[in-house]
DNA sequence: GCCGGGCGTCAGGATCCCGTCAAGACCACC
DNA sequence: GGTGGTCTTGACGGGATCCTGACGCCCGGC
């Protein structure tokens, strides 16, 4: 279960309860952090406990970006009340929301409750495109409706381009949560891999429009390009 | 959906958004006639709204009545806010609590998100492939119609790849949940028993439509394969 | 015009991984 | 004590995957 308060007192609070009750308790100050927890594969938490007032994203950012991968259930605290604060969050894909401050008691009672439901269904952990399909649960990726077979490496550099949708993701980023902190300086293999995506799933290998380059600093994933200049 | 209030005001409200955001509504007025309702293989809701407050029955006495065999979600209403009325309540199946009095807003996205993760469907306890069939819930495996015996450790390493059809399963996840977490390195485990599976379950165990290799990732099942080619 | 950095491409060889087979260990039952 | 079935373990060959270095291209600076 990942925590995810920028609240020292309260995170040590949930922690302290959460474990008591039994649970597994991995916790995030901010945004990025979660996302990195989230997604690395030794923690790969069950349930996702998320505060909507983060310091360096929005909650609901951090929530797209749990979203297309993780398919667990996902409870947001907020000290906002708001009818609309709440739809959004739940149309964004949380499954439950509880206002602060509240009920302990309630709030194990409603992570037992969204636990006992499980997983949300598979077919949400998609990320499309007008070329080709990255579906994170499955692992599998399909160009035009056909599956296409990608080695560990090609998959791991895609798939952490494919979780941060428009964003440039650093080089050095990219080898280190595929390759290790030891190959930061490889710049080579994302030369090789990046080719080897590009050749898979771009229909003009030669002139990228989802696989883009950002010469010196890195690369850059768009889920809905412009159209081929002619 | 069926919804149960006796305050017939709220009744027809209810009824009457709901049906404007696209919901099929049958309502009931008290305990038993909602048990009928729900009952009715006719209707067979795919989410209950439960107000606790009935006159006849006690709102978890239905919730009670509905638990055994209803799978869908249960949204509770309640004029009581006490912690301890939503832990019973959640604890005793429902899978949210909404406060009186709410807003509607907010009560369709709850219920939204508590459709969006689906029936959790209890996974036809068949699977069903062009050659051969898998039924969870008796433990046998038949091949054109003829039952075929599995060992054990073949058995739980089948049913482990066949409740997760199209996805990719991790050879840690398998050996894990298969040999348990000291074993989770122990790949060629897994080499022998997938070539033990396909000899019996593939019809050309050289070249395996349904049980794919995904090489340094792990195993996956196909439900509907490509045909063979040649 | 020359030069250097960064990128894309290609191909070859080392390494890892998988499928296969078979022999031994273990266990339950007879 | 014997027997059959199941599970482990090791070894081997073939193939896929990864790493590596070399080359040419583009572009901006000098």
């Amino acid at each position: 279960m990942l925590v995810v308060d920028d609240d020292p007192q309260l995170r040590r609070a949930l922690r302290i309860t959460l474990r008591a009750a039994g649970f597994d308790v991995v916790t995030a100050e901010d945004g990025r952090t979660a996302l990195a927890e989230a997604a690395a594969a030794a923690a790969h938490p069950d349930l996702v406990v998320l505060d909507l007032g983060l310091p360096d994203l929005d909650g609901t950012e951090v929530l797209a970006g749990l979203r297309p991968w993780f398919t667990g259930p996902v409870v947001v605290l907020s000290a906002r009340g708001d009818s609309s604060d709440k739809v959004g969050a739940l149309d964004a894909g949380a499954d439950d929301y509880v206002t602060k401050p509240f009920d302990m008691a309630e709030l194990l009672a409603r992570l037992r409750a969204a636990l006992r439901r499980g997983t949300a269904d598979p077919g949400q952990a998609q990320v499309v495109t007008d070329h080709f399909t990255v579906d994170l649960a499955a692992k599998q990726v399909t160009v035009d409706g056909v599956p296409v077979r990608l080695t560990p490496t090609e998959w791991a550099l895609l798939s952490e381009l494919v979780r941060n949708p428009g964003r440039l993701v650093g080089q050095r980023e990219l080898l280190q949560s595929v390759w290790g902190p030891a190959y930061e300086r490889e710049t080579n293999y994302l030369r090789v891999y990046l080719a080897q995506l590009r050749r898979k799933l771009e229909p003009d290998p030669a002139h990228p429009r989802y696989l883009h380059t950002e010469p010196g600093m890195g690369y850059r994933f768009l889920k809905d390009p412009p159209p081929p200049v002619g």
